[in-house]
Formats: C-alpha cells, structure tokens, sequence
DNA sequence: ACCTGAACACCGTTCAAGT
DNA sequence: ACCTGAACACCGTTCAAGT
C-alpha cells in the first residue's frame, strides 16, 4: 500500500541552494516558477493528480511540486477540500474553453449539441481518469444540480438549448437527467477500466488452494461462466459501445419528444 | 470542515472502568461486546459510515468504537485498504442472502431477473448512500468485471441465467455491460442527492455581490434557464425514474435478442 | 504582500511487550 | 491467542514571525 516512490525530502537542500546561489543557479530559469495562484495550484494539483492518483495528492507534496512549503497554499485556496472542488470546476471549464472545438450552432439540432457535449465530457474523463470519479462523488453545490456536468453555466447552456430546439420544460429537465446518468454511469466505468493498470496477471495455474485471506488472485475454477466469457468481458470496445449507447439514449429522447 | 463532534477520547477512562470494577459494571454486559472478528469489524465500519460518512471513517475512531485500540484490528484486516475491500464485499454479499427474498426461479424469465436484481442492488444503494460509492469507484480485482456488481458470484449469476434464458454469448456479456453501467449511473446520482443532506439553502437575497471567493451560495441571477426550472429541477421522482429507466433498458435489451 | 517555522491534533502502521 | 503502549513517519491546518 506504499505509493511512495518519492526521492526523499529534500526540499529543504533545494532551499538552502536557492538562498546560497541564488536563483541563477537554477538551470531552468526563474520563469519555470511563476508566483503562485489558485489557477496555477489548481492546474498543478490535477496533473499531480494525473500522473500519481489521488490518494497521493497532499498538500505537502503538491507544496514541494510548486517548489513551496504546503502552508504557501493556504493564501490561495481553503483547504484540501476547496482544493478539490478547484479542480473539479477547473476540468468542467475546459468544456466551454473552445467553442471553435467545433461546438454546433443554432442551425443545428439538438441531438448534435448532445452528441458534441457527451464527446466534450468523455474527452475530460479520459484524458484525467484519476480526477473524474471526483467529479462524479462530491457533492453538488446545488442539492438539486446532479452530476457530472458540475457546471451551473454548462447546465444553463444544456437547458436553454434544449428549450430552445422544441422541448418543454418538463421534456428538458427529464432529458437531462436522462443525460447526465448515462455519461456518468458510461465514463466512471471507462474510467474505472484505465485505472485497473496495476492489475494482477490472471494466474490458472495450480499452487494448491492454500490460499486463506490475503491474496487477491481470481479464482475462476469455482465460476465457469466467467471461465468462458472470460476473453469477451475483457475486450475493450469503449469507443463504439459508447457511440452505441450514445445514440439510443438520442434515439429514446426523440421518441418522448414526439410522443 | 471539522466533522468531529465526538465526545471526548474517554475511551482511556471506559478502559481504566473496566479494569477497576470488573466487566460486571458494564450495563451492557459482555454479550454486547463479542470477541473481535473480520466480519464484525467490517460490519461496524459500514454502520459507522452510515452515520458519519467515509471521510470520518478512520482505524482509531473505529477501534474505540468496538471497546478496542485501533491496533487490535490489524489481526484481522490488513489495513485500511483490506478494510474498505471488505465492506463492499459485504455489501455485495447481503444481494444473495435472502434467496427467498422473491428472487425469481427459472420459470420466469430474464426480465424479471433484472427485475429483481436490480431493485437489490438499488436497496444496497438506497439503505448505504455513503458506502456505495465505495463499490462504484474502487478498482475491480478483475480487470475486466466492471462495477457495480463486485462480487464474482453476482456476476457468474448474471450470465449463466441469461444465457440460460436464451441469450448467445455475446449478447450476454453485451448485456452485462449495459445493466451495470445503467445500475451505476442511476444509483450514483441517487446516492448524491441524499447524501447532499447538509446543502445551504438557496437564498435569492440581495446582500451586494461583494463575494469573492469564499461563499458557495448558488446565485441563480445569471441563469434564467436554471431560476425558471428551478423547482422543477428539486422534484424527486427517483422512484418513478428508476422503474422507467430500467424498463427502457429491458425493452431495448429485448429487441436486441429478437433482432 | 507573500512565504515560512514551529506547533497542534490528528492519521496509518509496526512491533516488541504484556496478559 | 489476543490485545496494547510506544513509537515512526506522515497528515491538514493555524498563526505568529520573517522578508
């Protein structure tokens, strides 16, 4: 349970060089330290989160990573907990960031809007599958604003389109819940998935079943089904099941729409 | 951000009790406090994270909570990690134990298999809002058996009684996939919203704008969609939305047999 | 204005020692 | 056999103090 694989703390020698030497002594410059901000230990705190996953990330050690104490980070966020929230409105802003991504207009229908807002929140939960779950768990600021599209002004722009395209009220709300549980039931388990990297290599050898409580190692002699399904539950089809899904859940929503 | 209203760390004094008047003084008496053992172990974290949530779940406060020092739990599980393990097992083991609980015999059909299976899982989800997300979120010990049906026996269950039912290989693990990401989807959000018991309320008043970061009251005045649906966006038809939404699943699963 | 040292109250976990 | 005391290496967070 050791995720530790850090080179020791040695930030305090980095410290003592930096007063000795000064700042030209630091080969990359005094731009690679830009002063802090909630965006930059926002940004920071996902990539961390990114590459070593989230039970890893600290204050202390997102700190060191800015090349700063933890305490620096109080000045700019509340807490380990607003931090959090930081990243997840941080990830859900990049949906709107380029509206030239190819965002349809108003000529378009609104079965384009969704299918371009679903592929716009699957790219966030691939491109950080260690940060998504936490878009899907915390708790909403709005009780009544569910996951995943965390974002009052992506929500508005969800509603507004719809209305805007035919539907009413009542068909938008129950559209969007629709919507927000199938991306987020589809992207958590896709997330899931990539997260599963450290995985044990499934061993049907035959050591003797000796083995009492630790050892997590699947047994699949007990489960035959799973024995023959086995090569077919693990292939990976992510991308046309999603298309897949995607499209009847479109397809559903212009029926209610019609009828 | 403080969750801690405990009353003190008596638990020093309750020992010295103990050890001075003998077990007789306990009210209780010993049967209250049965020898220490994995399954009550885990069976306490889950009733403690009921009621105080996971984030207040720790080894030393659920020590105490069992009359014991937090290293006393480490004979039995191999850590917190273990810990967690074991509560979803748990969780995922109660879905079978009442097979008299009307679980359909292999008279009735798949549908009403799903049926059932996923209303048990949906009380899982509804009697634990704050342990669910624990079975939703951590990585499957296979790779490939996705959530939220973690338990190898539930999901050899699954397709041997719908290939048993009829369906071709393929079409059951395709059918797997479907009916897990759709119970994950739907019992995640569910979960959410109760547990967003603490939600300010919405205040609509006029104190200035003078917030700047802090205050996380939600200001509805740029979002005329959100103002106008507001309330309807608050109704919970949880009940009514899940049935409709799994018999849409049924319904589209069934026309992929047949096609 | 921005950062830090030192401190506090907690963690998970190990292990030799008690009974 | 089962539990505990004491210790270690970490946490998040506060606040007076430095520059």
């Amino acid at each position: 349970m050791r995720d530790d694989a850090d080179p020791g703390g040695d930030s305090t020698v980095d410290s003592i060089v930096d007063t000795v030497a000064g700042a030209a002594a630091d080969p990359r410059g005094p731009a690679d330290r830009p002063p802090l901000s909630r965006e930059r230990i926002v940004a920071a705190a996902i990539a961390f989160v990114d590459r070593r996953g989230l039970t890893a990330l600290t204050m202390r050690r997102l700190g060191t990573e800015l090349g700063v104490e933890a305490m620096s980070l109080y000045r700019y966020v509340a807490g380990r907990d607003d931090l959090l929230e930081g990243m997840v409105q941080q990830m859900v802003d990049r949906l709107h960031l380029d509206p030239g991504g190819g965002r349809p207009g108003s000529g378009e229908g609104w079965q384009a809007y969704l299918q371009w807002l679903a592929h716009g929140v699957r790219a966030l939960a691939r491109d950080h599958p260690q940060v998504f779950p936490l878009i899907a768990t915390r708790h909403p600021a709005a009780p009544w604003l569910r996951p995943p599209l965390r974002s009052l002004r992506v929500v508005e722009d969800f509603l507004s389109t719809l209305v805007a395209r035919g539907f009413s009220d009542e068909g938008a709300v129950a559209a969007y819940r629709a919507f927000s549980s199938f991306l987020l039931g589809h992207l958590l388990l896709e997330a899931a998935m990539v997260g599963s990297r450290t995985a044990p290599a499934v061993t049907p050898a035959d050591e003797g079943r000796s083995v009492s409580m630790a050892s997590r190692e699947v047994d699949l002699r007990r489960y035959p089904m799973l024995r023959r399904l086995e090569e077919r539950l693990s292939e990976d089809h992510a991308d046309a099941e999603f298309e897949r899904a995607l499209e009847d859940l479109l397809d559903r929503l212009e029926r209610e729409l019609d009828g």
